[in-house]
DNA sequence: CGCATACTTGACGTCATTCAAACCGTGTGG
DNA sequence: CCACACGGTTTGAATGACGTCAAGTATGCG
């Protein structure tokens, strides 16, 4: 399939945004377009030539599988965000779709060759990469300490201001795009805690359920607050 | 201070490595070294300038600090490491020694300019950051489900790991770069946790306390075990 | 309609935290 | 030299938050 970069709705946010026309479409030469559905993986870990992605449209999960079979998701990737290990020999987790998704997929030794070609476009992956640490590391800070009430305020908070599209507001109805389950195993969790404390939530007048998927943002100043995080 | 690159121990694996001898003495014109006795920082969270750094010796930690004052150390750095963040209009964390540490810093705009000039320092970089993010991840996945006795224990078998000379063999004998305190910050477990499981692992016949920051391993594949990650 | 999947709710057990006190090595001053 | 204070550590007992086990309730799909 071949790439359609003048109709790309990432095309001036993804890393290849910092290419002009010509060095883009050849970096496009190489790519081609993946449709994902949900549960569909990308690639597993210890794959030992997976692929690179901008991910186009949908949602996908990093996630680790632990000897019990457990599952620990390790990050989300939006749209405009970029997947894959340029450095190691093997991928060390599981990318798999959260939605249907759109991937603009490169094999590694084409993206290698584009960040010599192309010193910007290094850079852009550094300031990705960068961006992915911190993302990591908010995870980190939350799952650290906070009790299972507060990962849950802040990770709906997060979600919430996804789903906006302005960058400073709240959306305030949206969709969760994970399941109980998938919550949990990224807050490190039980399905039945989440279920609990998110009743919570709703109780104290935070949230409110519209069917399984479905949050009202009622009150997010209270939400904030119950998120042990700062209020700006 | 100036900077001596022919002596520097780290001079064939920190990113500077990837220049030749002529660039790197460019480079080094920006640069100044620095010593950090014990708890100085390097810089704290909210630093709108902050510098950035290549470790040459010691140790230090990346941390965040919550509202209620709880540190959280996100991260140990060890010699030949990278920190610094590049786009961020501040620091988003403390950088703190741990022991003595020397330090070769840059501004942030000398570092800039050199990855535009420099190409494979930005692909240095870039391989760091995506390290750096395995390593976050990972300590994701352990705080994440695993119990108290296998967080330390995993955390332990990692020390074990970096304080020894050879790659895949362990230290049978060393220090704990971290006090207890420092341990449950970084594994999301109080002090009391933290001494209470070491006792445990002693018990076990895992390990052996040696004062109070000495480690004596004992049995490396029961530590393993305890760990819960999978024997190779 | 019936089964599957996801979610909710309750009762109970367990592991880590909390609070409290004692311990140890080290440095300081009388 | 000893008393003392101090930081880091160890240990104990009681509490509580989350996990586990087990029903029970939607929602959707063949």
């Amino acid at each position: 399939m071949k790439l359609a970069c003048e109709t790309c709705p990432v095309r001036d946010s993804a890393a290849c945004s910092v290419l002009n026309e010509e060095e883009r479409d050849a970096l496009a030469a190489a790519g081609r377009t993946r449709i994902l559905e949900r549960g569909e993986m990308l690639f597993a870990a210890g794959d030992d030539h997976a692929a690179c992605a901008t991910l186009v449209s949908g949602a996908l999960k990093v996630s680790a599988v632990d000897k019990d079979g457990n599952e620990q998701i390790l990050s989300l990737v939006h749209p405009s965000g970029f997947v894959g290990e340029l450095f190691a020999p093997f991928a060390h987790h599981d990318v798999t779709a959260l939605t249907q998704s759109k991937l603009c997929t490169f094999a590694r030794v084409d993206i290698d060759r584009a960040i010599e070609v192309y010193p910007a476009l290094a850079r852009a992956l550094l300031r990705r990469a960068q961006e992915d640490l911190l993302a990591a590391r908010g995870l980190l800070e939350l799952t650290g300490h906070a009790d299972a009430e507060a990962r849950l305020a802040a990770l709906i908070h997060d979600f919430a201001a996804a789903a906006s599209t302005s960058p400073c507001h709240l959306a305030s109805h949206f969709d969760l795009p994970l399941t109980r389950g998938e919550i949990g195993n990224m807050l490190g969790l039980t399905i039945e805690t989440v279920s609990r404390k998110m009743g919570e939530l709703e109780d104290a007048g935070a949230i409110a359920r519209k069917g399984k998927r479905g949050i009202e943002l009622i009150d997010p100043a209270l939400l904030q607050t119950l998120s042990g995080r700062q209020a700006y």
